[in-house]
DNA sequence: CGGTAACTTGATGCGGATCAATTACCGTGG
DNA sequence: CCACGGTAATTGATCCGCATCAAGTTACCG
């Protein structure tokens, strides 16, 4: 093995390292491949595309793009976000590896949003129309996708809920639970992690200004129920958050 | 012919006539057959399965039901929502003939909302795993219903941006506009139609109380955008209301 | 190390919620 | 057909949570 000289030498433990199928992917058990025989892998392998990582504020497609593809999130983070008719972003959704997105350019054929990389990140493009063609042959990967879609939907609903009808201690509450939730899938801390996103892309996730999410985090770091140190933060009693969010599911 | 004795005589041209297939009903050019060749709407046909109207308050599927089939409204108006963590209501959409709904069960195999008549509704049935084998054998089926999904998330995402961004006359006009859209689709009047949904289902739904829908519409009326009588409402100036909901796309 | 963006904290104001009281509607039975 | 009771809708008065405006403070990046 040949001694690297430059500073990324240690690139094949990144997360970011390009040189993954979905076989040995550590994803497999969350990501797409979820249900799959090792035979029916392989095919979704040859579909699969990895490019290089995308850089932190890089699009991964953007509103009105030709629908091609949808992406899966190997590594790093993303925030999908649309436009509003007076020119506001509002973010929809964040999305951490195991990930799918882009699912809504399906309808018409065009991206409805826009989705850029929160910071580095590694993506595994999969073209739509050979991924289709591969759903019509193995009814597991059909079966799959559409509960992926039907999840994407249920995940939406509960996002209108809360912001329909919860106040701001809620939604932050819910927000760093969801977090937590996610990363204890992926077998990382469900109580000390970084949040990839700004203060302002949070208030816009949830319905609320930089200046409330602010004074939320910092209420809830004086009664001790996290710690917050810009973005890293620590969940110091998650039960009461949970019961704050009020999570029934 | 027998001439029938009871009332129901006029059954025949009664928008819940049971004795119709995807082949000759007019919502073919919205609902799922959208795209299918005649051959296929013939397949589609043997599938779907079409039982007694709906009355106003029944139940199509409640949260937590097992997931068998999702369904096509064919006359009527159906309203879907989800009970929250604190027992309270939320509408997560209003379904008219044409739409399908039911789709948020996929992902877990049970319905994640509850869907209920808001007046008497003719339902068509289409059992899902047989739906799927059809979809496999049909790709434009497979497609359509791709897309059907993916609309679905885009509306989602629309309500999202409404509630998070919207004013109350913003939103109250949206919906307005909305169903004035949906009616077009379908051949109806854009600007005079019968709201089937309580003040209070159209509050919840907007992220709204009562009141405030009622103060706003009655706001309109005065401003002669709208007029209203009772649950009948004729849309006066739909440009300016389109400008209030400021709709872009 | 300077400049700028991100974040925090405080003071004030407003849109819509809440509380309260009529008024209009509708199904039901006399 | 009309009287009646219950529900839905309207309208008004008050209140409160979060937005807005403003001023620091801290992190970050070239």
């Amino acid at each position: 093995m040949v001694i690297a000289t430059s500073s990324d030498s240690q690139h094949k433990s990144c997360p970011h390292n390009p040189e993954i199928s979905c076989g040995n992917c550590r994803l497999g058990a969350i990501c797409l491949p979820l249900t799959l025989e090792d035979e029916e892998i392989v095919k979704l392998d040859e579909i699969v595309r990895r490019g290089r990582p995308l850089q932190k504020g890089e699009h991964m497609y953007r509103t009105g793009d030709d629908f091609t593809a949808v992406y899966a999130v190997r590594s790093g983070a993303i925030k999908a976000y649309r436009i509003t008719g007076d020119g506001e972003e509002q973010v929809t959704g964040f999305y951490f590896p195991g990930e799918i997105i882009g699912m809504d350019g399906i309808s018409k054929n065009k991206y409805a949003s826009s989705a850029k990389a929160l910071e580095t990140s590694a993506i595994c493009e999969i073209p739509f129309s050979r991924f289709e063609e591969l759903s019509r042959q193995v009814p597991t990967v059909q079966r799959h996708f559409f509960q992926l879609m039907s999840q994407e939907i249920t995940s939406d609903q509960q996002l209108i809920t809360l912001l329909s009808k919860n106040t701001a201690d809620e939604r932050v509450a819910s927000l760093l639970v969801s977090i937590s939730a996610r990363n204890a899938r992926r077998n990382l801390s469900d109580s000390n992690f970084r949040l990839p996103m700004s203060r302002a892309d949070i208030g816009n996730f949830l319905g609320l200004t930089v200046e409330t999410v602010s004074r939320v985090m910092s209420r809830f770091s004086k009664q001790k129920l996290i710690s917050i140190n810009n973005k890293d933060v620590m969940l110091l009693d998650i039960n009461r958050l949970k019961e704050i969010a009020s999570i029934t599911d």
